[in-house]
DNA sequence: GTCTATAGCTGGATAGAC
DNA sequence: GTCTATCCAGCTATAGAC
């Protein structure tokens, strides 16, 4: 148990499970509570009302998910290290919160005015729009083919993140277990890179 | 407005444009009425309860998503014509419903049960294990790069489906209006195949 | 700060008139 | 078959004791 930390946390801990699991809509306060082993006034003692609480939970979800996506994406690279260094650590961080992206894509379709909101305040990725212009100059230099850069973007990203976020369905489907799936996401990296690179090669 | 139509399609085209929308979770049975322009009564009248309505709803969704692909899939055709097919005709039916996949993938993970039960009833979609077959076939005869059918199917996959799934998301990150995005998708067509190919070719 | 008890409302479901 | 009125469970949120 994780009693020596504080009830804060505890209940941002609790919160996020719930939310992630079950979405703002479906997610009970009871069941945050319990899951945080304290009562339920104790959440709005802290966090005020549901709405409040989910607000922290999902901006600390899109930070993780948009804001590691910026971050690998300004490394300092020359592209064709650049790709294959995006790929593994984008799968590496969304396998150890693999709900993540289905939960925030999930609730920036029911709410986009929150989000972009959100996109104001903070300003817009910045990394991710200098990335797309790196693509355009690695381009023109000759270093891989002239290709649309949001279209290579719209690739790495799909390849990395669809299979997290269809895995039920595709497991369902193809009669996977776990095991074998998660041996296949491991593969992934080396497979997406390939296809990447067989593209943009010049 | 619709009103020629009989009562009980009324409901099912109200039901599945409010569950789409807001999840099973969210939706809520006053608007299927107010959509439906009939009373809320009425839906308890024709089914019952609210997890019968939705089961109809969800169930032609899926039909619809993971049926489509079956069928475009089994479409007898050598490979290499046939992956541009698959890609254009998938799109194709993603755009007229664009938030259908969002909605199936979602629900599926919120309940896999429902979903697994569905399988073991309606058999396992064997085309598209065939599919997976033929691409075995295909890479032996020396048509293709012998790959894993199952990453194949996946990158076919991700590349088509996530740009929706995801399109708020990314919309509001690079500043795109609706008209730029869709044309984006319609690019994507040719994208895709050329990315696949340049991935697969022998 | 933490708990119990409960207010107040929302939303699914039903009864019963027409 | 369709409506109005209403029931009742479940949920967020708060009051108040400790």
């Amino acid at each position: 148990m994780a009693q020596d930390r504080n009830t804060e946390e505890l209940i941002i801990e609790a919160a996020k499970k719930i939310f992630v699991k079950r979405g703002l809509a479906g997610a009970r306060m009871q069941d945050i509570a319990d899951e945080a082993g304290i009562n339920k006034a104790m959440l709005h003692y802290y966090y005020r009302s549901k709405d409040k609480l989910f607000e922290i939970v999902f901006n600390e979800a899109i930070g993780k998910v948009i804001g590691r996506l910026g971050t690998v994406l300004s490394q300092p690279m020359p592209i064709l290290e650049k790709i294959p260094a995006i790929v593994e650590s984008y799968i590496d961080g969304v396998m150890e919160a693999p709900y993540l992206p289905m939960f925030v894509l999930n609730e920036i379709n029911q709410q986009p005015e929150m989000f972009l909101q959100r996109l104001k305040t903070q300003g817009n990725f910045p990394n991710i729009l200098l990335f797309l212009k790196e693509i355009v100059e690695a381009g023109k230099q000759g270093q891989i083919k002239e290709v649309s850069p949001i279209q290579l973007l719209l690739n790495i990203l799909s390849l990395c993140v669809f299979p997290f976020v269809a895995r039920p369905m595709v497991q369902g489907i193809l009669q996977l277990d776990s095991v074998q799936y998660n041996m296949i996401m491991e593969d992934r990296k080396k497979v997406i890179t390939e296809v990447i690179f067989a593209w943009i090669k010049a």
